[in-house]
DNA sequence: GATAATTGTTTACTTGGTTAACAGTCTGGC
DNA sequence: GCCAGACTGTTAACCAAGTAAACAATTATC
């Protein structure tokens, strides 16, 4: 078998899915979790929010008064990881940090209207970009994916 | 309603498993997959493959004389990205790069009995890793998982 | 023969994390 | 009340994993 007769064993072709890597949860995970993410980017341009500050307004918003510490448990970060996040939604005048009577330590993190108003348009975008990736798999489909990995989440806890 | 009575839609608590985020398939994957790269690193342990490496020797054992830019495009990386992982491999004994009669700018990757072994080993290690985190799910549930995982992966064809 | 495309490499850069250390603050046991 | 330990948010350094651009050499196409 010469080189070439080798090579057409062709990795490119159709049944490139059959190899040890299709079989292992993790792997699958990592390039299924590429795909939504830079269609994420592509969706939300370069204006928009990154995930990982999505998430973080996302929670913010819903969790009036969250605590960093809180929030960087709550999305499984560093609390150090999380300064960076909030000062750019600070800076953007979408989220305040508030004292709080009691404890002068903890800073309480508040969305501000406008980073009421800029979740609300990033979430219907986000949501629109899920629907639309998805859009070959029946929502079926797509509630069964969510509940199985909230399954491997189970682990966290 | 005072600061802590607010705090006290405690976001720690069971049912913080409603939030928008939790209906994005993007920020699960996510999660699931940080879950399943942590434990896949303890696993293997310091000297052990990162996973990156190991799917590169992966795709090397299987496929004998694959080139450097097929074995790119197969991981979705960038060919330059590719150069430091091949260049471990090469320098711990695990793969070579042989030249390929009829073109000279091309490099064809060959597993050693070395790589060969050591990727029996890791890939032994692997599937035990997943089998044992996994193991509160039943077969049929993860079998399910990566079938809706290859569903979102055909976007990438 | 000229031009465009491809290969593997190098370099610089970006992103998204972690770690360690710190000052300030709070908690709980004595 | 005192004090050691724990907690908070921050800073700076670092790491891993990727991308982009440029390049010399080579091949493919017209």
């Amino acid at each position: 078998m010469t080189i070439r007769q080798k090579l057409s064993m062709d990795p490119q072709a159709a049944d490139v899915r059959t190899n040890d890597l299709e079989d292992l949860v993790g792997y699958n995970l990592k390039r299924a979790y590429v795909i939504l993410s830079a269609d994420f980017k592509r969706t939300l341009g370069e204006d928009g929010f990154a995930p990982r500050v999505f998430s973080a307004l996302s929670l913010i918003v819903q969790y009036p008064d969250i605590t960093q510490s809180e929030l960087a448990r709550m999305l499984g970060i560093e609390r150090s990881g999380l300064v960076a996040i909030v000062d750019q939604l600070e800076q953007r005048g979408f989220v305040q940090r508030n004292a709080v009577p009691g404890d002068r330590r903890v800073q309480a993190l508040m969305a501000t209207g406008d980073g009421c108003a800029a979740y609300e348009q990033a979430r219907a975008s986000v949501e629109a970009h899920e629907e639309k990736l998805l859009s070959h798999m029946t929502p079926r489909d797509v509630e069964t994916l969510l509940g199985l990995l909230r399954k491997i989440r189970e682990i966290e806890e």
